[in-house]
DNA sequence: GATAAATCGGACGTCAACATCCAATTTGGA
DNA sequence: TCCAAATTGGATGTTGACGTCCGATTTATC
């Protein structure tokens, strides 16, 4: 449903959040466990989508550029992988027009619960709640202040 | 989102459901646009999860096993791509072990909303809607009670 | 049994997603 | 200026989804 590159533009996103600063790619690709020529490909795509930005050459790397309080989950899937709303009949049918199905209709409204859902969840919020299990992270927590995470060791 | 594959699948269902008989496979690719050998690999599917029943030979065709009042979307669905919930940490982090942490929470969560809507309408609602676009027919309905559909002409 | 109607099963083709690799380019600092 | 650190962009490889094709098989009917 989602796919691995959504997995991955995720973590690069709450790495670089958890850190707060600049990272190479290769220090992301160390943290999150993700392909590191891969990676470069969706930083690419975060970037094209204002979410970080990339600076070549020495002393560069990958910044956040959003507020993380302001960051949806959303924004960041939509970022690599937009979700597809059903906004005709994939069948065309000339009779529905604008209007979809019994059928498609509620297809579609599944598809705008994961939008909402998504939507109503920032960066910075995934990154605070209190846990045992913190993004990223190996370690067990033990609430809001926790080890830290996701960076390298 | 969901596949090309799912939506033949619900298409073929659909079919079968309301003109309430056997079909050939040729009858259902006219009907449901649905290309004629894919649709075979399709109903494939749909036979192993017992949803339809296929026969071979002179007379021959598909038809619905299931009772269209109790077959759900979710099932057919899941019967041609199934909704892959996340059960255990994508990272394979021994420290969250079977707890998600809250990013994978919230996929989770939109995954559980999607299969919740899917489950709670049947073929048969589906075809019952009163709606001026009736599934797979290009005429305008004008309620529950409409000109034949999905059917050859 | 012969024939025609139908699905089955496997081989094959195409394309996009995922992933890798490397030369080219940019950039800060000695 | 030169070098090392980084990303960029393009070429390439791999895999699964989508789709086609056709001979083999099954079955009703005559």
């Amino acid at each position: 449903m989602f796919s691995q590159t959504v997995e991955y533009a995720l973590r690069t996103v709450l790495h670089l959040a958890s850190v707060g600063r600049s990272c190479t790619t290769a220090e992301i690709a160390t943290a999150t466990q993700v392909p590191r020529a891969y990676l470069s490909k969706v930083i690419q795509s975060l970037a094209a989508a204002g979410i970080v930005a990339s600076h070549r050459g020495a002393g560069g790397g990958v910044v956040l550029v959003r507020e993380a309080t302001d960051l949806t989950i959303l924004e960041v899937v939509n970022a690599v992988e937009p979700i597809q709303r059903i906004h005709t009949c994939p069948l065309n049918l000339a009779a529905h027009g604008v209007n979809l199905c019994p059928l498609h209709r509620r297809m579609d409204s599944a598809l705008a619960m994961v939008e909402t859902a998504l939507r109503e969840s920032t960066v910075a919020e995934v990154l605070s709640e209190p846990t045992t299990s913190i993004p990223l992270c190996d370690f067990p927590g033990r609430g809001p202040i926790a080890p830290p995470c996701g960076t390298l060791r």
